[in-house]
DNA sequence: CGCTAAAAGCAAATTCTTTGCGTTTGCAGG
DNA sequence: CCTGCAAACGCAAAGAATTTGCTTTTAGCG
């Protein structure tokens, strides 16, 4: 844990702006459409001028991105729930249900919009941190537990595949997805 | 198949404009970096004015997904090698290596980043009518095939999630994917 | 052959984006 | 504490893209 998000140094002037403009971003979303919200909107918002965002940022995808991607990162450690089992299946049904939101289907679009694959990684490095956790506590229990890769591919893949071009699934059809990881493990 | 793509009228004006300005769009792609081209630059090149792609198209990303939606339709039946495994199996490489292209991973992106979810459900529908054609041929020589929700479940979304969130799957590890869809099913 | 509605052209107005330059800010060495 | 330095910001002008009102063209139809 040695690098920032995006920040050069913790508490200098360009921490503050960067708060500030990702706030200011964050209110807007919430507050109208996306295909409203514009760098200069945002600017005025933050008190800053828009040439520091685009400076900065570039354009704003980029911007977006940035923001979806630290909202995306997970800000508590998966529920416990006796099993490894139950975890996984309570992680699951939980991300299904935030991802397929308007404000997580957005926040998708956003990363995977941005050039240079570092949003997407890094989402993707979040799912694996709470699936090891999970894991790891399975594995403590001296239960079997698929590998990561194999929840990647059976579970997570298959919710984010259906949010981005079909249908979300619903929490039974999650359940079917954690079933089937588990039954490549045994 | 009563509908067409995004022009009114099959051989008005209106679908001459479309033509030469989706031409334009690959053209200009394929010549010069995607975050250069912009809506008067193909204007310029498809010989219309910019006020007519603003119309018709809004804005820039939903003319390239409308572009890519159209490239991402298959102009073939998917191979035949003797048994529905070796099918599966052939067009799922083919596919995973078109789509981990830097060209399909532009255009996968660029579906994805229009308004609404038209765009990306065509995909998702191209991609099942690829899988029923291989299914139905199974069918017809007796053979037992996954249902197509479990191919899109098991081989198609870890290919794309992969593409889209981490790094790319080898050829071997989507032969894998594709067992373990016809372990489903036996 | 004219009529009509849809779509394209044109051009002005608006808004966004880029850029050069001067100023501020936080850090580091004296 | 003070001063120098580099990074980042503000400001404003220039450049590019987007929107919009109005006119003209075009394809289809009676």
């Amino acid at each position: 844990m040695a690098e920032r998000e995006a920040g050069p140094r913790p508490g200098g002037r360009s921490a503050r702006v960067q708060a500030s403009v990702h706030r200011a971003a964050r209110d807007l979303l919430a507050r109208m459409d996306r295909a409203e919200v514009t760098i200069p909107l945002i600017a005025a918002e933050a008190g800053v001028t828009p040439s520091t965002i685009y400076r900065r940022w570039g354009e704003l995808n980029e911007l977006l991105a940035d923001v979806a991607v630290e909202r995306l990162r997970p800000d508590m450690v998966p529920v416990e729930t006796g099993s490894g089992r139950g975890d996984l299946l309570a992680w699951a049904e939980q991300y299904a249900e935030e991802m397929s939101s308007r404000l997580g289907r957005e926040m998708i679009r956003d990363v995977l919009a941005a050039e240079g694959g570092a949003g997407p990684r890094r989402c993707c490095g979040y799912v694996r941190q709470q699936i090891a956790a999970i894991a790891e506590r399975a594995a403590a229990r001296g239960e079997v537990f698929p590998h990561i890769d194999t929840v990647l591919d059976r579970v997570v893949a298959p919710i984010v595949y259906r949010i981005l071009f079909d249908e979300a699934l619903g929490a039974e059809r999650v359940g079917g997805l954690v079933e089937t990881a588990f039954s490549a493990c045994a």
